[in-house]
DNA sequence: CGTAGCTAGGACCTGATAGTCCAGATCAAG
DNA sequence: CTTGATCTGGACTATCAGGTCCTAGCTACG
């Protein structure tokens, strides 16, 4: 098995801008496709459709449908951890945990709960049918939870946050409350479970804050 | 539109003992395989084999795919209804919780983390393709909080819990934070997310207690 | 310019899957 | 035991989705 990728390593194929801008459109397309609908539900062709390519473009950008899938994975994934990083980077005090709560919420409630979170959904569709798909998702929640648990050190440092706090367990249990705050406000078409088990995790943290902050959480 | 399903309204159709327990194998079939392949990656003639039964009997018991998955989510909504019956309806104690996490906790890590919730995933995957599916979920995943709520309130009552502590904004946050450890622990395979989160949760609840529990919480 | 190879269009193929149909077995009520 | 409905087996069909292929444009580079 395995017998033909390893040959010829330095020869790596042209690419032309219009290439890359059609790659880019079959991703953007996909991403957003298989945001609303879910992967399994989206089909190449409307894929297809919405990118303005032609099949053979899907497969000469792609090998098969799963090499899209797990592209769009580690597209989705950037897009995400960029997008975390705006927000989370210089998180130093709990008001900045406030604000990145806020931003969230106030995003998924432009849609009413619905889609949930465009990670959680691939992890929970993809996990049980692809096994690389799942280890990448994975490693992007561990990076995810990595921005929040810097944030939480820098404030232990700076005396913020008691030294008993444990920012990775902390963090983790903020991933879980946003997630299952996301799957929740999916089903009931509606944010509020996801506000209430993001102030759930949010006061949990305050409870490690060697002093009670200024102004109420919002 | 809608011309013929008013008529004979009376007129039920007979139905015998082995037809119920034909019935019964196609849902529990489907339950199993639905359960770690997800919905849609689950196929009639999967289900078929797995039932030991043919086509026109999947077709005599439900109208299309799309009705036996909404006779799974009722089914697969009554199990689990009737399991944390069993452990939540004479919760009275932050201990009775403690029970009640390890039991999930221990169920959940004799596959690694895999599968999630039979309820959670359901919800991520239908929620966007099958409305009247993800309202029966949301009204399940209501009468799962409400377990845990009535639970809370009677704490409460008996003056364990304070009087401030809200059982229905507490419940939403421990049901986030067990669908979220679900989601993570399946991402990772691995449980230990799920037992932080629900640890997070369970904390968070303690903090309302009138007085420390006498154990620590494991 | 010329040409090699990337890029594109879209018809076509193939397998899988949801759904149909009908003949025959089984059951329940009288 | 008769009769009419339910239940069952499994072959059959239609459709759809993934994947292939061949021809024709474009682009980069010499």
């Amino acid at each position: 098995m395995g017998d033909e990728q390893v040959a010829a390593p330095t020869k790596q194929r042209r690419i032309s801008q219009r290439g890359i801008a059609t790659r880019g459109r079959i991703l953007e397309a996909a991403n957003r496709l298989m945001f609303v609908r879910g992967v399994n539900a989206t089909t190449l062709d409307d894929i297809r459709e919405a990118s303005q390519t032609s099949k053979s473009q899907l497969y000469h950008h792609f090998a098969d449908k799963q090499e899209l899938v797990r592209a769009l994975v580690k597209y989705r994934g950037a897009l995400v951890l960029q997008r975390e990083r705006g927000g989370l980077e210089r998180l130093r005090s709990f008001s900045g945990l406030v604000r990145w709560r806020n931003a969230l919420v106030q995003a998924n409630s432009l849609n009413n709960g619905k889609y949930g979170c465009g990670l959680g959904s691939m992890a929970v569709e993809l996990s049980d049918q692809d096994e690389q798909a799942r280890s990448m998702l994975s490693e992007t929640f561990a990076a995810w939870e990595k921005l929040i648990s810097d944030g939480l050190h820098r404030m232990r440092d700076s005396g913020a946050l008691r030294q008993d706090a444990d920012p990775e367990k902390l963090a983790t249990g903020l991933m879980a409350a946003l997630q299952g705050g996301y799957l929740l406000a999916n089903a009931a078409h509606d944010v509020e479970p996801m506000e209430v088990a993001l102030d759930m995790a949010l006061d949990h943290i305050k409870s490690f804050l060697t002093e009670p902050p200024g102004d109420p959480t919002r």
